[in-house]
DNA sequence: GACTAACGTTCGTGCGGCCAACGATAATCG
DNA sequence: CGATTATCGTTGGCCGCACGAACGTTAGTC
């Protein structure tokens, strides 16, 4: 009873720049969140191993900021980090308001294992394009959200 | 005392394709949900909606499939809808496990209203880009999109 | 009539993003 | 100095979206 598109979405939505932006980052993400759940980590995890790898240890304030990650967010990260011992929280001895966040030997061999599968899912999700076309989808969505984020970030003040 | 870059991302995301396309959905989702929530709306109630103007009534599972949404979520969305009367649903007289789900002419109007403030919203979205930029931007993330919408639907048996 | 499949419903899970509040500490200004 | 303001870490909660498990009801099928 169904024609062969049932399940074909509304025509409204298949050419509305948010809707396809925001199903194809849901498929991202689910081939990332695949990827990191059977190395036990998440998307969370990856970002601030990141920010610590690039910028090297920091206040959990400081690695929010960086890693786009709210403060209120940092705190079970690390503690789920810092059980298996990827980083460690130390108190700042020249600030006691703050921790100092260090990333340890097996977090970076985390980082780079969660680097190594990214580089296959991003292969995996954009197996339809040719690789000036992936370039070029790369380009434009920096550009969009450097856009936005300079909007939200330059509160400047 | 911080650097200007102390909110700058690690570099290994800036050109993740996976990381830009999630951000961008999450400033996308943003403006989207901002606009919505302002006429008391959110995205399921829009793809409900659309599905519903361009199909025409429908059992609820029909409906998930169309629009992408859980047919666990389909139940609140339409008791949200229908609470405000912009839908309707009768037991379907043919069949009596399903429900007929109907779209009023109020929920025409704010379908209306939505895919305004969705018009104004993906220029918004798109500003940095031109308008041949745009498309391609568009084109791209069709494809993508697509490729992956196949995978998953076509389990056809 | 037994079995299978589809439908609608409820409940719970997970991730990501965010806000409110609070105590502790630092920096600043009178 | 003391009072005020700001930052930091923490807890607890909320929302949106996607998804899974389970259950009773009803339709088709053998």
């Amino acid at each position: 009873m169904q024609t062969p598109s049932d399940d074909a979405p509304p025509a409204r939505l298949t050419t509305l720049p948010s809707w396809l932006l925001t199903q194809t980052a849901t498929h991202a993400h689910r081939l990332v969140s695949e990827g990191f759940t059977a190395v036990h980590a998440r998307g969370y995890h990856y970002r601030l191993l990141a920010a610590l790898d690039e910028y090297g240890p920091a206040s959990q304030a400081a690695l929010g900021r960086r890693s786009g990650i709210h403060l209120s967010d940092m705190v079970a990260t690390i503690n789920e980090l810092s059980e298996r011992q990827l980083v460690e929280r130390e108190p700042d001895p020249t600030d006691r308001r703050r921790n100092v966040i260090t990333i340890t030997p097996d977090g970076r061999r985390q980082l780079r294992l969660l680097d190594k599968q990214l580089t296959r899912i991003q292969d995996n999700l954009l197996a339809p394009l040719s690789p000036e076309e992936r370039d070029e989808l790369t380009r434009l969505l920096a550009r969009v959200l450097d856009h936005h984020d300079r909007r939200s970030t330059r509160s400047d003040g």
